[in-house]
RNA sequence: GUGGUUGUAGCUCAGUUGGUUAGAGCGCUGGAUUGUGGUUCCAGAGGUCGCCGGUUCGAUCCCGGUCUUCCACCCCA
């Protein structure tokens, strides 16, 4: 067999132990505060069928899309003229017909159309797995990533909107993480595009005034005029981009004046005015913004937008979501409307890494290990070794008798708390002695006092 | 998808204006120290200088391609 170069694809990567055991401490605390709020789980396959992914995301996210080649002799459907043809996206539909889940919210929209006589309105699932997108990779930016996502689906009640908000919380609140939460309302950009005389180009000028803060109202004027907005209409919008004062004033601004002749647009206003209504009621450790100018890419959105930013570090997106009226309708359901949230547990990381987020004890898994002394030890170290694990101690022996340094540089590079050191006289006055290998202070004690003291 | 950028020991990086044997620190292995690790001292192993091709008497260095990294755009977790 020809030796192979050890690599793994273009945007992924391995996680080592110390990596997973940090990876596991953010699921933990997410899937913790997901079940806290009466989510459950579920699970999707790796890949779907392409017609459920095309079309979801815009043209950018299907030109995101990961397609898994057909098997067989694929080609042999496929005639001359066709081939000869080299028309890309007319070959795809015979070269493949799965594809890797870019998110998920979509799957789960046909998870809910395929199951809906198995579960019952409203329902409230989380899924963390991963998703995968054949984007340029950058930092925080892979092509294989974590999503944690949870959504409730069948319900309007803007209660559920306010939960999530509580939900994201609590979250960053338990990792540590400070956050900014936008919170926006696509009906309200529904609405000004509306009152513009602009109600087609919603998509462009949504997407160009997400910009704003980054690239200047000057750079998002002329993105607007490349997209055909009349000269006219970017007029227009100026006064309201540049709204300001308190939630309320901005709301009041859009509904008595902005607005209203929109009917759609007020109908945002009304929304986001209940939203803020219920979260002034909740005790946050931060509170939320309403940011005109977020609105967020995925072309199912159709009310409340959220997303989540690091306040410390800049790096993309650490949580987004929002509400979707007919998601299920292309399956097949219609008026069926779910709100949802997806963490990005990658960036996450990546954040709480860097700003050294993680607590100390995250790193241990092994609280005591047995030092080897050879083969009458061991037998006696793994009775003693089972009693202490049957009390719910991490605890390993170490599985050679190798020289005492080499098995105690095992134990301080594994983070391991205490070393139990258990040879001929310890077992003759049946104690062991215990070393804390973080003071190097060691004491010979009996098992009893031994478990009590880890456990 | 567009433009740019990066790649030398396990890791972080020097270096060679194209010329015999490519270096450092950290890490690793062994010893000082055969029941006490993280300190110290000594010794050692480890590199087709990302991969393929071209130019050249000769390429880690120049040129082309490719993969990878990071960055901006695009988009997003």
């Amino acid at each position: 067999m020809a030796k192979n170069e050890a690599s793994v694809p273009k945007g992924t990567r391995d996680f080592l132990p110390g990596e997973m055991v940090k990876r596991n401490y953010i699921f933990k605390i997410i899937r913790t505060v997901f079940e806290h709020f009466g989510y459950l789980p579920i699970e999707t396959p790796a890949m779907e069928q392409v017609s459920t992914l095309t079309g979801k995301y815009g043209e950018e996210g299907d030109r995101l899309l990961f397609r898994i080649l057909n098997s067989g002799n694929f080609l042999g459907d496929i005639s001359d003229d066709e081939i000869l043809e080299r028309n890309v996206n007319k070959l795809k539909s015979f070269l493949s017909d799965k594809g890797l889940r870019y998110d998920l919210t979509v799957p789960f929209a046909r998870f809910v159309v395929q199951h809906l006589n198995e579960i019952t309105f409203p329902f409230k699932r989380y899924q963390i797995q991963p998703v995968w997108r054949a984007d340029r990779p950058q930092k925080g930016r892979y092509r294989e990533f974590f999503q944690c996502d949870v959504d409730v689906i069948g319900s309007n009640s803007l209660l559920n909107e306010a939960e999530q908000i509580q939900i994201i919380d609590e979250i960053f609140k338990k990792l540590g993480i400070k956050i900014l939460i936008r919170i926006n309302n696509r009906k309200i950009l529904s609405g000004i595009a509306e009152v513009i005389g602009e109600a087609d180009k919603i998509i462009p000028i949504t997407i160009a005034i997400d910009k704003l803060d980054k690239i200047g109202p000057h750079k998002v004027n002329e993105e607007l005029a490349v997209k055909g907005v009349s000269e006219k209409a970017i007029h227009e919008l100026q006064p309201i981009l540049d709204l300001t004062g308190s939630v309320g004033e901005k709301l009041n601004e859009l509904e008595k004046k902005i607005l209203l002749r929109s009917g759609i647009g007020r109908k945002g206003v009304d929304e986001m005015k209940k939203l803020f209504g219920y979260l002034k009621t909740f005790d946050l450790e931060v509170d939320p913004i309403f940011d005109l100018t977020l609105a967020r890419g995925l072309d199912y959105y159709t009310g409340t937008i959220i997303e989540v930013n690091s306040t410390e570090m800049k790096i993309g997106s650490l949580c987004g979501g929002g509400r979707y009226d007919d998601l299920t309708g292309v399956f097949g359901l219609k008026d069926v409307s779910g709100i949802g949230v997806s963490f990005g547990a990658d960036r996450i990381y990546d954040v709480m890494e860097k700003m050294g987020k993680f607590p100390e004890d995250t790193t241990s898994t092994t609280t005591l290990m047995f030092v080897n002394f050879g083969e009458k030890e061991e037998i006696h170290c793994l009775s003693l070794l089972a009693e202490i694990r049957k009390s719910g101690i991490n605890a390993e022996l170490f599985p050679d008798k190798v020289r005492l340094k080499k098995q105690m540089n095992y134990a301080n590079k594994k983070n391991v708390e205490y070393v139990a050191l258990v040879g001929e006289d310890e077992m003759k006055n049946r104690l062991i002695t215990l070393k804390n290998m973080k003071t190097g202070d060691h004491e010979k004690i009996k098992l009893k006092e031994l478990i009590e003291k880890l456990s």
